[in-house]
DNA sequence: AGTTACATGTAACTAGTTACATGATTTC
DNA sequence: GAAATCATGTAACTAGTTACATGTAACT
C-alpha cells in the first residue's frame, strides 16, 4: 500500500464529509468556495483527485445518487476507518513544530473539534496549543534578542509582527481555554 | 521558454542572494536552517533544484569557487534580470487576495524591503498592506455576522481568532506606517 | 440557440519532500 | 580509521495548479 495521504486538504475533506454526509464533491467545492479564509482552492483538479485518494485508502466510500435528473452525483460518506483517522488527526498533541508549520491547520482542527469530540477535547487541545505557542514564543524572542541589532528597520519590524501575532494567538488560546474550563466544570 | 518560477522560495532565494552574494547553496541552506520562523525547508532537495531553475531563467549566475580545499563550491550572484525580478516582486501592490494567500510571504517581502529599496518603498508597502488588511477584515467580519449563529463554539472561537489575528496585523501595519511617515518626513 | 447551474473528471505541468549518493578535508 | 563538517546533487514520490473536456437540464 502507498504511503497514506496526510495532507491538510485530505483531513479538511474528512472533517467536512463528517458534517455534511452524504455529500458530493460539488457540495464540498461549494463549501470551500464560500469560505473567506480560503485555506483551499475550490478547483475540481484538487478536490476530485483528493476524494479518489481517500476512497482508495478506504477512509470514505461513495455511492451513485440516481435521484437527480442532472448528471449523476457521487455521494461520499466516512467509513469507520475514516472516522478513526479524523479522530487521530483531531486529537494529536500539539508541538512547537506544529505551530511553526502553520496555525491555519490548527484552527481548522479546532473548528471541527467540539462538534466531533466534545468540549473536553477542546480543553485538552487548547491547553496543548497554549503550551506550544509559549514554547515557540520563547525561542522566537531569544532569536529576536540575538539578531535584532543586525537587522534593517523593516526586517526588525517584520520579526516584531511575528512575535506579536504569536502573542495574540497565545492570549486567545488562554481566553478560550478559560471559557472551556468554566463550561466543563459546570 | 517554460513558465517563470514564481514560488515564494524562489523570491526568498533571490532576496537572500542579494544580501549574501556571492554565496553558495550551502550558505543559503544554513541561513534557512537558522531561521526560527522556518518558512522554508533547509533540505538540499528543495534548494539546489530551485537554484538551478533560477539559473536556467537567467536570474542568477554561478561560478565555481576553487579557492577552497573542500569540495568545490558554486557561488551565486544576481544578474540584472534577477535584480529586476526581485524588485518587481517587492513592489507589487498588495491586494486582499494576497493577504488571504498568506501573510508570511508579505512579511518576507517587507523584511527585505528597506535594505533593497529604501524607506519610501516601505511606506508605500505598508499603506498598501494596511488597506488590504482592512478590506480583508471587512469581508471576514461580514461573513462572521452571517454564519456565527450556525457554528459550534469551537468553530466560532476559531473564526474569532482569525479576525483577531488580522486586527493585530492591521494595528501593527498602522504603527509601522506611522514610524516610516515620521522618518520619511524628517 | 445561448447561457447558467449542476456535476465530474483528466492531462500536463510545477514544485516540494524524503532519502540517498558522493566527495574532500579536518579532528578525535 | 571513524566521525564530523563542508558541499552538491539526484531519484522517486506526492500533491497541487491550470486548463480542458464532458454531460444534463432549466431558463431566456
Amino acid at each position: 500500500m502507498a504511503t497514506p495521504d496526510r495532507s491538510v486538504l485530505s483531513f479538511a475533506l474528512l472533517g467536512l464529509i463528517r458534517l455534511l454526509q452524504p455529500c458530493s464533491g460539488y457540495d464540498l467545492r461549494g463549501f470551500f468556495a464560500g469560505q473567506p479564509m480560503a485555506l483551499f482552492s475550490d478547483s475540481p483538479g484538487s478536490i476530485y483527485p483528493a476524494l479518489q485518494r481517500l476512497e482508495r485508502s478506504r477512509l470514505v466510500v461513495s455511492t451513485i445518487d440516481k435521484s437527480t435528473k442532472l448528471r449523476r452525483r457521487r455521494l461520499y460518506r466516512l467509513t469507520p476507518k475514516g472516522k478513526e483517522s479524523l479522530k487521530r488527526w483531531l486529537t494529536q498533541p500539539i508541538r512547537a513544530s506544529d505551530v511553526l508549520r502553520g496555525m491555519p491547520e490548527l484552527f481548522l482542527r479546532f473548528s471541527y473539534l467540539e462538534d466531533a469530540l466534545g468540549a473536553r477535547a477542546c480543553e485538552t487541545f487548547l491547553a496543548s496549543l497554549s503550551a506550544a505557542l509559549d514554547e515557540q514564543l520563547d525561542s522566537l524572542r531569544d532569536h529576536q534578542r540575538v539578531i535584532n541589532a543586525k537587522l534593517s528597520r523593516s526586517a526588525r519590524l517584520a520579526l516584531q509582527s511575528g512575535v506579536a501575532t504569536y502573542e495574540g494567538q497565545a492570549a486567545w488560546a488562554k481566553m478560550a481555554l478559560d471559557e472551556y474550563r468554566k463550561a466543563n466544570r459546570g
